[in-house]
This record gives C-alpha cells, sequence and structure tokens, in this order.
RNA sequence: GCCCCCAUCGUCUAGCGGCCUAGGACACCGGCCUUUCACGCCGGCAGCACGGGUUCGAAUCCCGUUGGGGGUGCCA
C-alpha cells in the first residue's frame, strides 16, 4: 500500500475562506493521522490569480493556523506545458476534439460516472447529462479540469478532500483522469458546506469569510482550528475542546457528517474562552500586547504593570480585541466615563456620601485588595447597604464604568494615589452638575 | 428547467436495528456562589420533517412526499 498523498488547492483569490480554512485542515488532519504527506497547490491558472500578494495571503493564513506542508507549494501557473501535453494527447487519441478554437473533451453518451465517496457514499452521474466540456480554452490555456486531474496524477494524489461544491466536477475529473491512463481510482472526500443563518453557503458578499478577520478580533488559532473541525465533525466521546493531538488521533473521514453546518460566531467565542483561560497569566498578557499597543494610549503601557492587569480580565475575555476597553482605565489619565453608568449610578443619593466616606477611609486604609475590600463593606453597612451596591460609585468614578475586572484589586493596582485622586474628581464632577 | 446532494433540540453534533424515557456542547431560562461583570456549580427548556414499507423490534434499513442546499462558464 503506498502512502497517503493529499493536496490542498485554493485558488488565490483573496484573504482565505473560512471553507478554505476548514478544508485545509481536514485535509491536515488525515495526513498526520495517516502518516502520508499534505502538499499545497496554488491553482493560479491565470495571470490575476498568480499576483503575490494573494498568495502571500494564502500563506500568512495557513501559517497562522500552523497547518504545515510537505514540500514546497505548487504552482499551476508554472505547469502549463503539462497541460499542454495532455491535451495534445487527448486530441491524437481522439478523446477530444477542437471546437471553435477550443479544446472539448468527448464524454461518452451512455454509462455512469461514480465513486464511493468517503462522506456520502455512493454519488453516481448519467453520463448523458455531462456535456463535452472544455479542456483547452482557445486562448490555448488549460482549464481546471485539466490542471486538477493532470496534477493530481502527476503528483501521486491519493486521496482528495474537498468541499461540497466540488461534487460535480469529480466525473468529469475522473474521466479525464483514466484518459491520463491512470489505471488506479483516487479517494474523494466532499466536505459539507459552511453556511450561514439562511442556511446558504457562506459568501463573500453576505458573510464575513474571511479567516483573517477572526484573527483580527482576537481568536486564537488553535480555537480556530477547534471549532472548525466541528463543522461537520463530533469527537466519539462527546468531549469537544480538546488538545490538536487527541484530534488527529481520532479524526476519521468516513465519520464527516455530510449535511451542511452553520457557521456560529457564539459557539466560536465560548470555545476561544475556554482556551484563554486555558492560557498561563504570562501567554495571556503576551497576547493581549498587540491589542493594547495599537490603542492611542498604547504606548503607555508598561510591561510590569500588564502583567499584575491581565490576570484581572482573563476570564472575562471573550476574544482578544475585547480587553482594550475593559482594561484603558489602568492605562488612561483619567478613567472615560460610560454616561448611562455615571446617571443611573452616581444620580443616586448615596452616591456623593459614599464618595466622600470611601475617599477619607481609603486615605488612611491599609493598601491591599483585601483591607481595601473590608473598607468599602463598612462604609456600606453604615449606610445599610449591601457590599454590591456600596461600591457602584467608587467603581465607576475610578474606572468609569458600571462593569469591569474586581474592583478592589484594581485598586491595588492603581495605588491610592491615583484612586484618591479619581474619587475626588468624581465629586467634583458631581458638583458641577 | 436539468443534474447532484442533504434532512436528530434554535445551532454544532453523538447515535450505524434492541443499551434511546434520544446523550453532549453552544445559545437561552432559573438558582447557588459573589465586590460589578464574568468564571464555576446545580437545575430547566428544547429534537429524530412527514407518509408508507421491511422487522419480533427503526432515529437507525428501503421507497415516496415535503423541505433545504450545491452545481449548471472557454471561473475555480
Amino acid at each position: 500500500m503506498s502512502t497517503t498523498r493529499l493536496r490542498f488547492a485554493p485558488a488565490p483569490t483573496g484573504s482565505l475562506h473560512l471553507g478554505s480554512a476548514r478544508t485545509a485542515l481536514f485535509n491536515w488532519l488525515v495526513a498526520r493521522r495517516s502518516g502520508g504527506e499534505l502538499i499545497l497547490r496554488i491553482e493560479d491558472t491565470n495571470a490575476e490569480l498568480s499576483r503575490p500578494e494573494l498568495i502571500d495571503n494564502i500563506y500568512r493564513s495557513l501559517d497562522w493556523l500552523q497547518i504545515e506542508f510537505d514540500g514546497d507549494p505548487v504552482r499551476q501557473s508554472e505547469r502549463t506545458d503539462l497541460y499542454n501535453d495532455a491535451v495534445e494527447q487527448w486530441l491524437s487519441n481522439d478523446l477530444a476534439y477542437v471546437d471553435d478554437g477550443a479544446v472539448r473533451f468527448r464524454v461518452p453518451s451512455d454509462g455512469t460516472t461514480s465513486w464511493d465517496d468517503l462522506v456520502r457514499g455512493t454519488v453516481s452521474f448519467e453520463n448523458r447529462h455531462i456535456e463535452d466540456f472544455v479542456v483547452r480554452r482557445a486562448d490555448g490555456t488549460a482549464t481546471f479540469f485539466t490542471a486538477n486531474a493532470v496534477d493530481d496524477f502527476d503528483l501521486g494524489i491519493t486521496h482528495v478532500v474537498r468541499g461540497e461544491d466540488m461534487v460535480n466536477v469529480t466525473p468529469k475529473v475522473i474521466m479525464l483522469r483514466r484518459a491520463l491512463g491512470a489505471s488506479d481510482v483516487l479517494e474523494f472526500a466532499h466536505l459539507p458546506l459552511i453556511v450561514n443563518e439562511q442556511r446558504k453557503k457562506l459568501s463573500k458578499r453576505r458573510d464575513d469569510v474571511a479567516l483573517e478577520s477572526y484573527r483580527e478580533r482576537g481568536v486564537l488559532a488553535p480555537a480556530m482550528i477547534n471549532y472548525l473541525v466541528l463543522l461537520g465533525w463530533g469527537p466519539p466521546d462527546d468531549i469537544e475542546v480538546r488538545p490538536i493531538e487527541e484530534i488527529v488521533a481520532l479524526f476519521e473521514l468516513t465519520d464527516v457528517n455530510p449535511s451542511s453546518a452553520m457557521f456560529d460566531l457564539k459557539k466560536l467565542e465560548a470555545i476561544n474562552a475556554e482556551y484563554i483561560r486555558a492560557m498561563s497569566a504570562g501567554d495571556f498578557a503576551q497576547a493581549l500586547t498587540p491589542w493594547l499597543d495599537s490603542q492611542p494610549w498604547g504606548s503607555t503601557v508598561d510591561p510590569d504593570q500588564l502583567v499584575k492587569v491581565a490576570p484581572l480580565v482573563q476570564e472575562r475575555t471573550k476574544v482578544l480585541s475585547e480587553a482594550p476597553q475593559q482594561l484603558d482605565f489602568f492605562f488612561l489619565p483619567s478613567p472615560e466615563f460610560d454616561e448611562v453608568a455615571w446617571a443611573k449610578i452616581m444620580g443616586t443619593q448615596e452616591a456623593p456620601l459614599i464618595l466622600s466616606s470611601a475617599k477619607n477611609a481609603l486615605a488612611k486604609a491599609e493598601w491591599v485588595g483585601e483591607v481595601l475590600h473590608e473598607t468599602l463593606r463598612s462604609i456600606g453597612d453604615e449606610y445599610g447597604m449591601k457590599l454590591g451596591k456600596a461600591q457602584a460609585p467608587v467603581r465607576v468614578a475610578i474606572t468609569g464604568r458600571a462593569v469591569g475586572p474586581p474592583l478592589f484589586e484594581s485598586m491595588q493596582v492603581l495605588g491610592r494615589e491615583t484612586v484618591i485622586e479619581r474619587i475626588a474628581a468624581a465629586q467634583q464632577k458631581l458638583e458641577e452638575q
């Protein structure tokens, strides 16, 4: 038995599509699982698609996901001779004919072409429904069918794993493979489509299909991989979130569900949050850095303080991009006030009272989270309020918001001077209203 | 129109003829914990599209209906 050889063959049409990423992933899983090889084949059959930026885009995305390939990428734009030879051969064997400058393949008018698809079972087409398709255009370039069949044969591919939208080209490619003289049959696996809420194939126009954009939102690569593998496949033991090595060990193409799967951002984020929580505090702080740096106040972030502050939001972060909003008050000279929170919380009768009591007590309290905690608690007691309610005005004064990281720990990091200053500023703002 | 495919909670899935009173996860709704929000924990809601077969027995096999999707380029 020869080694398993797979290929991921994207057309470079822009940033990598989620569906393509999933296809790449499944190919990679099969290769890893079987100890086989995976090659990257760029289907840049025309100049428009050969633009370096487009190709770099693919590399970057694949790299991010850590999907590795064996050997150098194969560029179809560099293999035109091969395609031409094949077409000439078909022409001379009378398997193809010239029509209006183009070359068409002769499809038999009877019989059927079928294959046993690893995910969908037997798929069968009647030949009479397949037209004599073009294998070489009038301009002399090979079509997708030709390049596909020739390359899969020439590169010794054994398994073709691709999207369901390719099902209808499969009989054509099978015919061409036979015409090339291949005696073996490829294994095909057509993956279910990833669809949107309307159950339609994800499209560039309507949906956010660029893998890149999820990266930009702060989705972690391993979380993305983990989520993607769950679209069309489920582990037998019901453990969904797990290391990629385990997935490799468990994954089976024949277990892939043939029906289309809806892309669920909520679930992606839930899984991402789980990965974030599992990170070490140091790794999390590190991962946050680019997101913080891009803020207007990014230059004021010092690494020592970041390490203290990051753990306070780690378990509250679903995607990295939402962390800056939770942390800004640590780095801003004065907090940015949420108008709604201010109105709701500072508008109460007790708010000014609590602020002034807090300012006094805090001026002399030992500066440790637990003590600050107790200090606020007794102030609450004074006014017959639970701590949950009593801490609110202080929180708004210091962070600008009604919700955020744990207050007393935050205060400890911020330091007495800043805290008192902010409370005083809030008092003044209150008076001016 | 024609060709091909698909059909289990709202969503992603487990299920491969008896372990199913259909399991898990996300979402949602309660509750507990609690310094807000989260996290965590406990509980709840909710599904085999329909109709016929086959079988002692069907979510599981077959046929049909309905619904959904993909493809129908000298794009890939």
